[in-house]
DNA sequence: CATGTATACTGTACGCCGTACAGAGATTCT
DNA sequence: AGAATCTCTGTACGGCGTACAGTATACATG
């Protein structure tokens, strides 16, 4: 995975390309035409890293995928961060927002970690990208409102609520991060985890003596059987999410005591 | 940050690397004598990622520390994954294991989290290396088996043992992640946290209509005043430490009853 | 002691990336 | 008509991991 960075350059122009606001005056604009859209760049961007990767979303082939040469991208975007941060924010307008209100809190951000799931399941490239500067565009923003208000009505105050929000949403993303970093090795590794976990097995049971280790042992036998392999993304979401939701139940409850 | 995968070659060769188990026969061999000892790369590898950042890890920059021509490094290190998965190896060899027994879990999974936050903070680079396929060296081995035994007698299973760890860590490391995409994205725009949030609060205001995200616009300010965006990270473990406990304690909990 | 061979090591080369820079062609203003 | 301003193209640079071929070294065998 190459080095993705996400709102690296200049907020003015980042924020001009998401928000579809051009900088300079639009009436009476000299030289040819624009031939595509930010709408239809971010469309082709996130066809091919959903194809086939973050890795093969370089500027020199969604160029080629819109037609173009690779410089002349360089017209509709910025860069290639600003690149993905169009294509972040485009999934997130995308996304669903229908929770009802009025099923408790606690099934509201069960929706709402279901829902991110379901968005880097979709788009497991997602995983990777780091949100710490997430892209400041409609699509962010919309969601940002959704999934506060799903958290609403708990009685947190705000700071806490923004808090609670990112700890949800951190555990969704480090268990999608494992998940693709799983997808990844098995891709570059030519063996799938069970594969690999297997081949190691048998190989540490020669190097390691058990009595040094006599937890570890028993317990990674255990838990690899189990799961087949060291880790497991979707059984850390399963086990996961109703831990997070009872810390967060024991801080709502705390707070409206 | 560069593609940096551990754990991607053949099993048995860096297994061989990380418990010190010659492959061939030690004995009678020709040619010249190696120069240097794995320990001695990982140092030099670890030093340069602890002063420069990963990205200056490089099998050249890594050979020419060692006084070697970028190639001859291959014949210490089967490649750049393996020489990974020795550094982190290395590190977890190192950790401190210390945590009285007699204290309850909770301060016991608390020294836990704390110990591994002490690590990515000493060496923030390690917070972006997948660890789906952790490098089974002796230092692994070594943090696992403490780190299961701070956990046990909890009444949890062998399975739900190493996911409660697996959580734990997953969260801590999280944290670190963020910490680590802030410093990084401090670092290529030339802004600290703050300024970028200040520089794209202005810019916002202009584009975007409070009416229609009433919570969002609330909050974040509360949130983004709060915090000073520069803190996130900090601000995000001391949240969220406390809800991570709490979310094992309730399971601990109703296991036991 | 001579010679063969396994090993440590060097130098060169390849394909790929993001993007700086210079120039060509198209369109609309004065 | 000509100038200005835009889109778009082609070339080039430095840096990455590492494949491959060749050289120097030190031991095993005769």
């Amino acid at each position: 995975m190459a080095s993705n960075r996400s709102s690296a350059g200049d907020p003015a122009h980042t924020l001009a390309l998401l928000w579809g606001v051009p900088l300079a005056p639009t009436a009476g604009r000299r030289g040819p035409r624009k031939a595509h859209s930010p709408a239809e760049i971010a469309a082709v961007a996130i066809r091919t890293a959903d194809a086939e990767g973050l890795d093969a979303v370089t500027m020199r082939r969604v160029a080629q995928e819109l037609g173009l040469s690779p410089m002349a991208l360089y017209t509709y975007v910025p860069g290639k961060a600003e690149l993905l941060d169009l294509m972040l924010d485009t999934l997130y307008a995308a996304m669903p927002r229908s929770t009802p209100a009025d099923q408790g809190w606690r099934a509201r951000a069960t929706a709402v970690a279901d829902d991110n799931r379901a968005l880097y399941a979709a788009h497991p490239w997602t995983a990777a990208v780091p949100t710490t500067r997430p892209p400041l565009g409609p699509g962010l923003m919309a969601k940002y409102e959704y999934e506060l208000r799903a958290l609403e009505g708990t009685g947190l105050d705000d700071v806490r609520l923004d808090a609670a929000l990112t700890h949800l949403l951190g555990f969704v993303q480090t268990c999608a991060r494992t998940a693709a970093d799983e997808r990844a090795a098995q891709q570059d590794s030519a063996m799938n985890d069970e594969q690999w976990w297997e081949a190691n097995a048998d190989l540490l049971a020669r190097v390691l003596d058990p009595a040094r280790y006599p937890v570890a042992t028993r317990v990674g036998a255990a838990a690899g059987q189990a799961q087949g392999g060291a880790y497991n993304a979707d059984h850390a979401y399963e086990f996961g999410l109703p831990r997070v939701l009872d810390g967060l139940a024991a801080l709502i409850e705390q707070t409206s005591r």
